[in-house]
DNA sequence: CTGTTAGCGCCTTCAA
DNA sequence: TTGAAGGCGCTAACAG
């Protein structure tokens, strides 16, 4: 048994289905009282659901958003759909979720069934990659990303544009300042410090944590310091565990050699990897801030309990996920095309007890 | 410029779109080699993706899964998602996600609107209740549900039936020892302690909450304990906040009056809420486990780096989401129906230092 | 204000 | 093996 239809609605009221679909869906107005009042109580006892494939396809429109994250597992990720998820529910739409594990294939893939379906836009989160291996992906992506704006498509992504897109109308750049902040960040630490920063950083090609890098080592440059050493590892959690665990030999042959070393600092281009970086050093019998200390970037939620409270850089991750879902509302009309306010995100450093100065 | 069609394709070709469909979508036998070809060539050339509307109009399903959770940035359910997402890919469908902050009436705005799209399956995550105010939600919602199964639909609902649901083909439970292993966990923590107990729980009403507090009681009671108190407060990490800046106070009271006082062993029915607790008791300048005992429920991943590490049940989240996802998969023709083995889910207690009995 | 007529893009009988 | 025809459920133009 299959679920009620428009027609069988009609029917029932003694009209024609174009009456009935005008008082059960949104039309210019709504017909005569008496009718529309017989309309809905035949959908009523009928159990009606208008069926939106149907209703997408006559429309051509969905009424769906398409959400790509690496890992809807991640907190980053979580954070920036429940924003997404958010302004979808403003929107009145329904979002789709994709989780790629990151390779620009899959995302392609994603993209093409997110077209497939007729989703009126796409979100992009997640790193974009210029490594060597993913040159074809990229590309691949680009070429689909390209063609699904064509058709009328809206993208956002977030972070930094996807490599080889061309800036077509409909495509936005939720711009992260994750350069400026992470220099921001260096400069606090490196304020009135003499120890030696190492950089805890994901694969070499990542964007984000790329960007973060940059910015780091200019800060450190601004406070006048050397450049710090980057270990690369995987950008998760098991990646700063891994670095960790090097760090904390280093640390150790250091302070066996010279008590009173100076103490080194930490910091790992996302908030996950340098809680994988402490557990690392705890495990090796080390404690923070005491023998070291360490800062991420994000802030993520679920961590702030975490002691020795991280000192990181607080994203907004679900206003971004927000506003990457409003940049992709085509703008009623009326309002200015080209006044799109690509509203700024901003981050905040916010230093806390992972990298204090006094020795416990 | 819209998406190129079927018709587009089989024109270039030089065939009829029925032919073009029997190539390009999965038909019973591709037909003459070098037509197949020609036919690929020009839906290359002209970069067609299939309108999945329009094919899931004619074949009346759609390749969809919905997934309802309460919120998707709390780690509970963004676990839970992944396996619901990794399920869906092994059967080439995408994920429709909604979330409802937990009320049946939102829930069934949810079932409805999944049941417009006709998505193939849904998946219901997140605790039932069945408290007063829900009583009118849960109703509507089990009427939803059952009309969405009468339709073919197939549903999966995680840990307790929804209320008021009837026994319908399709529908699907995954049952979740909570009490069970709660019970267990009781049993565990109460071995030679002798210190009173307290539970944090969620809303009255709330059944995964309520399920974990009586198994805690009846662990209790085995082990010759009276019961715990119950204190009651949000499901969330604020309401285990509050609970423990309530606990907090005793704990302080009590060390004052009796500086022998036995140690509280506190059981928070969820691990966000335990991190809550513990945050509190923090705040207050107690420390764990020197000053009192935790645990709580899940064993959220996100947390496990947590010091002091916290005691709990370990739940295969993303194993129960899997579950989930493909006790809604047709049985493909042969497998026995009733075969439907319901694989157990099984959780496993996870003592870590949070419990340890020796004062630091 | 209501009903009729065409599609939206695809799949699936059916006949050739 | 291929093509022609009808329909999936709905909306949007046009008549009445």
């Amino acid at each position: 048994m299959a679920a009620s239809t428009l027609t069988e609605v009609a029917r029932l009221a003694g009209v024609s289905p174009a009456t009935a679909s005008r008082v059960l869906n949104g039309s210019a107005r709504t017909p005569g009282k008496d009718i529309a009042e017989r309309v809905r109580q035949a959908a009523d006892s009928l159990g009606y659901i208008p069926n939106a494939q149907a209703q997408g396809l006559a429309k051509s429109s969905s009424g769906l958003i398409g959400l790509i994250v690496h890992d809807i597992a991640d907190p980053y990720f979580a954070a920036i759909a429940r924003g997404v998820q958010d302004a979808a529910r403003e929107q009145r739409k329904m979002v789709l979720l994709a989780t790629t594990g990151g390779g620009p294939a899959e995302e392609k893939d994603a993209v093409a069934a997110f077209a497939a379906r007729r989703a009126d836009s796409i979100v992009i989160a997640g790193s974009r990659s210029c490594r060597a291996e993913d040159q074809e992906g990229n590309a691949q992506l680009a070429a689909e990303l390209d063609r699904y704006c064509r058709n009328g498509g809206r993208v956002a992504v977030v972070g930094h544009p996807v490599v080889g897109a061309t800036a077509l109308e409909g495509y936005h750049v939720i711009e992260v300042p994750n350069q400026e902040l992470a220099g921001r960040l260096a400069a606090d630490l490196a304020a009135g410090r003499d120890g030696d920063f190492v950089i805890i950083g994901g694969p070499e090609g990542l964007y984000t944590s790329d960007d973060r890098i940059r910015g780091f080592q200019e800060g450190l440059a601004r406070a006048g310091h050397g450049p710090a050493e980057v270990l690369r590892s995987a950008f998760n959690r098991s990646g700063g565990y891994e670095a960790g665990l090097q760090l904390a030999a280093r640390i150790k042959a250091a302070a066996a050699g010279d008590a009173a070393a100076p103490k080194m600092c930490i910091f790992a281009v996302n908030d996950v990897m340098a809680i994988g970086a402490a557990a690392a050093l705890r495990s090796e019998g080390l404690r923070i801030p005491r023998d070291a200390s360490i800062a991420g970037f994000d802030d993520i939620e679920t961590l702030r309990d975490f002691r020795p409270a991280l000192s990181t850089v607080r994203l907004p991750l679900e206003d971004i996920g927000r506003l990457a879902t409003r940049a992709t509302r085509p703008r009623p009309a009326g309002e200015d095309q080209d006044a799109a306010p690509a509203e700024a995100v901003t981050g905040e450093v916010t230093l806390r007890r992972s990298t204090e100065a006094a020795a416990v």
